[in-house]
DNA sequence: AATATAGCTGGACGCTGTATAGTATGCAAT
DNA sequence: ATTGCATACTATACAGCGTCCAGCTATATT
């Protein structure tokens, strides 16, 4: 179900992922749905969720190269899902199996960069927070442009705050 | 109609200004409204460019302290309209009349700062990038933790940014 | 063999944004 | 003074949404 919701969603968008369409395609009646989610909103959070597992761990790269290379990547993921971008800032992140494994590679890739404790937290907020944020507010035109010149911009302002990140 | 949109907005939550709700206040019928506002989508586009209005011009403060200042400023209005936050970002930030006047302040501010052309657009997107995204990603937590750790947090990253804008 | 449970169905409820058609009001031009 | 027209409203309705309820059936458990 979670794979046809993302079906649905990858070939019609968001607005057409709605409960009717997704029993449809499932050959069932809509409310049958109700018997493995709660309600949409929790739908929607695992479909959240499920699209953070394409982002690639840094396989190279320590401490702030490599998370470079991991909001890199996690941008990429992004832009290839405009729509649902904003849906992660409402929710702050999603909280999922995912997300949960993404905050913590970051938190390791702190840690070699020697940034642990309270600041590590707020540089975990601060690097979610801009790369998600700047997901949203390029979605359009970095489909249009081919993602070329959004992506140079966001890569010089992590770039900037990860420079101020590990000066302490 | 306007006036009244923030005001149920403001009492009720976001997901209670609907056009029924907004007609009723009004005391009249729900489709009256579609004299005024061509779709529910362009009304609250409206909202949010209002809602703009509050943030305060820097008087005082040239360059990256002003900057820093009209980026907390906007901050702090984003912070007592949580809900709508997410929806700046779907938006782009919002083109109305308000989000102008802000944009041309903020490249004023950076002109001053010395940064201007091709630059000074990458700046102005990191810097509205970074601040709706951190209110929106803090929205919860700040209504609750009365805003003052997320705040520091949101200055401090700002503070990284702005270092490296106007370091060039 | 009896029973519980998971997954489904038909049908419905209350809500949403919005289209259509018609009506009353006030102002402009003849 | 009368005609004409735009503005703002009304009543009604449509299609779509998420979701609840009651009941059926097949499978798995005891």
């Amino acid at each position: 179900m979670l794979a046809a919701a993302r079906e649905l969603h990858g070939e019609r968008g968001l607005d057409a992922l709605t409960m009717r369409a997704l029993a449809e395609r499932l050959q069932v009646a809509p409310n049958a749905l109700y018997s493995h989610v709660p309600n949409k909103t929790t739908l929607i959070d695992d479909v959240l969720d499920n699209v953070l597992g394409e982002v690639d761990d840094p396989t190279f790269g320590t401490g702030a190269d490599g998370l470079h290379a991991l909001m890199a990547s996690t941008y990429r993921v992004l832009l290839r899902h405009p729509d649902l971008v904003p849906l992660y800032l409402a929710r702050q992140g999603a909280r999922g199996t995912n997300a949960q494994h993404l905050g913590e590679v970051m938190l390791a890739l702190l840690a070699e960069a020697g940034v642990v404790g309270a600041p590590a937290r707020e540089a975990l907020r601060v690097l979610i927070v801009y790369t998600i944020g700047f997901a949203a507010y390029t979605a359009d035109e970095a489909v249009v442009l081919s993602a070329a010149e959004p992506t140079a911009n966001f890569q010089r302002g992590l770039h900037w705050l990860l420079a101020g990140i590990t000066a302490g």
